[in-house]
DNA sequence: AGCACGCCGACT
DNA sequence: GTCGGCGTGCTC
């Protein structure tokens, strides 16, 4: 007998394991095959659910079945699905799941389609039925030039059948182009048919694509790829690593370690072409925010209809068509978001990873998956190769480098352009402060914007504003309240007027002047865009040689949510003759224009005293990588970083272009503090409505941790004390949490484990882990 | 007795 | 997530 293990898909903690059924030998009610990767109905308690089938074994051979007897299974009514994913993509699944310590069904649905899955649904009358996803193939209707049309004369009369028949000499249409150009054609287009004129088609049709995907599901043709420019020395080593590291199949990473403008994205071209050659196909990752049509297009150029683009501002239609267009077999490149790991791509012979130190390759919900772990599992496993690609490599990645045989650094040192680097001037505020400024424009950057415009060029402008968290700054010696042990910033708490350490939950009061100085001007720490705009639009009105006619565009999560904002504001700002361009993080990478020639960071520190770990790294990376935006074309650039923290070495060392510097300090604290990489955490966060129940729940659950580190680990485990979460309320729940912690090549997940999985539901606190978290927040 | 409600465990 | 079983306690 044919047993399948089938994971339901019901998000309940108390279902998530896989049950085992029988598979009818007849395949079932309905005619789909049963097999790894299906959506199946399955009888469950008195009633049906649809699972998804992550194992087929027989019952002889089967490892799963502990003390069921096989007698008494039930067996699966039908498939509703043709297969999402195979074995390896379950085997991904369970990996995910135990790893991140996330719901299997979580993890397996990462590998649906978008736009959803069968499930049952019930109506008023409390009936139960398999309902359908919304989202669907769609059908255009084509018309296609016929035996008859080259002899076709039309009857004096027949006006719409002959601008029909002339319109189809230079190629097929779509009924809705011919209705769009002469309204009502049905009749006419029918006439034609039957004459053996035209014939008429369904074709399906991919949304989101110009053209609909025209010819792509039919092979297409004529496309004639873009040129390849000729690769610098550095380019040229770079590809020969990863080609030889694909060839060598052993799922190892190459790290391009190259400074903006380098010419990375050629290497993955170029990368790419050779897997496709050699028969395999290729995975992209983009940070979410740079995933622009100019990215696209770049791929696009280069492989023509063989790339699938996967990203969350995509309808659920378009991403639809895409999923289904990878599952087809026909899409060999794959550009996309994080989640673009798990389409349905075969045979994947190269994952690349772009800007590999950006925070959105770690997903904030179960499961709490890291891009950059999975394509390494995954590459294992396939046997391809991974490419990290990084103007600023994380610390992580960095250290891989150092003791992992498997990883590989190659350096681009130089910009494709044969420019250096733009200079960096640090611009100390304290000192503007104290030198009677009041502005949030230092006199350097207020000077510099003048000359720009008024010569008729770009400046960008970075308002650095990761995160709500608060904190206190003396404006006048650039002194900001830290925690005695454990040497992060305090997060300034509204309730209370407390200063609070996230880490210990060591709180004093907010004192009413700075405890250094003295001065009262003690600022809580968080101005928005809009503000900033404000203030930017007085200071260039009243530059003579500037003035209102110069647009600013502002780019924040307010002005870019609306479909396609982001690309028209980007468009504004390229048409302008002098414009600034004044945004957060999402304008730091990934844009190219000729004529910027300064870039601003308004406040570099407001990430430097995020009370994190990563604070510092993150500084170090985001000044960097906008110095990049300077002076890529022929005009020379220049980066003025306003900071009140002008002698820290994140902000040091990037104005040098100086990662060893940064490095020297930073590691240090990291391995002092028992951070990575020299250790491995995982961060329990708990919440509820019910504070005093949080509370005890983190309590205890500290406890169990510490049992767990106990029994499991040794030396280098340690469990910090619960304490509340630096947003410690949010949107009516209280927040905690509880750090563990074990040495970085030490299990951690296998330890943490059984705990939560033994866990029993608390209906008053939930709780998640984060294993390898990218903050502490 | 009859029934509404809540809690708990089972569901392959 | 849903259901059925069982206890409690209220009402007809």
């Amino acid at each position: 007998m044919k047993l399948a293990s089938v994971i339901l898909d019901i998000p309940t903690q108390a279902l998530d394991a896989p049950y085992t059924y029988a598979v009818p030998e007849d395949g079932g009610e309905g005619d789909a095959p049963i097999e790894v990767g299906c959506a199946v109905l399955v009888p469950f308690g008195g009633r049906r659910a649809v699972g998804f089938v992550i194992e087929l074994a027989q019952d002889d051979e089967c490892d799963w079945l502990d003390g069921i007897d096989p007698a008494k299974l039930k067996g699966i009514v039908r498939a509703v699905s043709r297969p999402y994913f195979d074995e390896e993509g379950a085997a991904c699944a369970r990996w995910l799941s135990e790893r991140y310590i996330a719901p299997l069904s979580s993890c397996v649905r990462l590998f649906t389609p978008p736009g959803g899955v069968p499930r049952m649904v019930r109506s008023r009358e409390g009936r139960w039925r398999l309902e359908e996803p919304a989202v669907g193939e769609v059908d255009d209707r084509w018309v296609v030039p016929g035996p008859a049309l080259a002899a076709f004369e039309p009857r004096g009369n027949a006006v719409k059948q002959a601008s029909i028949a002339e319109a189809l000499r230079a190629g097929e249409l779509r009924v809705a182009e011919l209705a769009a150009e002469f309204g009502a054609v049905s009749d006419a287009v029918r006439a034609l048919e039957r004459k053996g004129v035209v014939r008429v088609e369904r074709r399906r049709r991919l949304r989101g694509v110009p053209g609909g995907g025209r010819g792509r599901f039919e092979g297409g043709g004529g496309f004639s790829p873009s040129p390849k420019p000729p690769l610098t020395a550095g380019q040229a080593a770079a590809l020969a690593a990863i080609d030889a590291a694909r060839e060598r199949a052993a799922g190892e990473v190459v790290v391009v370690d190259g400074v903006t403008g380098s010419g990375k994205t050629e290497v993955y071209l170029q990368a790419i072409e050779g897997a496709l050659s050699a028969g395999r196909t290729a995975c992209v990752l983009v940070p979410e925010i740079s995933l622009t049509p100019q990215t696209v297009g770049r791929f696009r150029g280069r492989f023509g209809d063989t790339v699938a683009v996967m990203h969350s501002r995509m309808s659920q239609g378009e991403r639809f068509d895409q999923w289904d267009f990878i599952r087809s077999g026909q899409a060999r490149v794959v550009v996309g978001a994080r989640s673009a790991l798990f389409t349905p791509l075969a045979n994947v012979g190269l994952i690349v990873i772009d800007e590999e130190h950006e925070g959105s390759y770690k997903q904030d919900s179960a499961p709490r998956y890291h891009a950059r772990d999975v394509a390494v599992w995954m590459a294992r496993r396939a046997g391809a190769a991974v490419v990290l690609g990084s103007a600023t490599p994380s610390i992580e990645t960095l250290h891989a480098c150092a003791k992992d045989a498997a990883w590989h650094r190659v350096e681009l040192p130089e910009r494709a352009n044969g420019r250096p680097l733009p200079e960096v001037r640090v611009v100390d505020m304290a000192k503007e402060f104290s030198g009677g400024s009041r502005s949030m424009f230092s006199g350097a950057l207020s000077r510099a914007l003048a000359e720009e415009l008024s010569a008729g060029r770009k400046a960008v402008l970075l308002l650095n504003q990761r995160g709500f968290a608060k904190f206190l700054l003396c404006r006048e010696c650039g002194f900001v309240p830290e925690c005695p042990s454990c040497s992060t910033s305090l997060t300034f708490h509204e309730r209370g007027n407390l200063l609070v350490c996230h880490h210990c939950g060591h709180r004093v009061p907010a004192p009413p002047t700075c405890p250094e100085c003295g001065s009262p001007y003690l600022k809580k720490f968080g101005a928005g865009t809009q503000r900033v705009e404000a203030d930017l639009r007085v200071l260039l009105d009243a530059m003579p040689s500037v003035g209102p006619d110069v647009p600013i565009v502002r780019m924040d999560a307010d002005t870019t949510s609306a479909k396609g904002a982001h690309q028209r504001l980007l468009e504004t700002f390229a048409e302008a003759d002098a414009a600034v361009l004044l945004g957060t993080q999402m304008i730091a990478k990934g844009l190219d224009f000729e004529d910027v020639t300064l870039v601003g960071v308004i406040n570099a520190d407001t990430m430097l005293k995020l009370p994190d770990y990563r604070a510092a790294e993150r500084t170090f990376a985001l000044v960097e990588q906008v110095a990049g935006r300077a002076g890529r074309a022929a005009l020379p650039g220049r980066v003025l970083v306003q900071t009140y923290e002008a002698a820290a070495a994140p902000i040091r060392a990037a104005a040098a272009h100086d990662r060893a510097l940064f490095l020297r300090d930073e590691l240090p604290k990291r391995r002092l503090l028992g951070y990575p990489p020299y250790v491995r955490m995982a961060n329990v966060l708990l919440w509820g409505t019910d504070e005093p129940a949080v509370r005890a729940a983190a309590l205890e659950l500290q406890r169990d941790l510490e049992r767990a580190v106990r029994d499991f680990g040794g030396d280098g485990w340690s469990v910090l004390p619960a304490v509340p979460c630096a947003l410690a309320k949010l949107r009516g729940t209280y927040r905690w949490h509880v750090v563990a912690k074990c040495p970085s090549d030490a299990d951690l997940s296998r330890a943490l484990l059984p705990l939560f999985r033994r866990r029993k539901p608390d209906k008053l606190v939930n709780v998640a882990v984060d294993v390898d978290p990218d903050d502490l927040l």
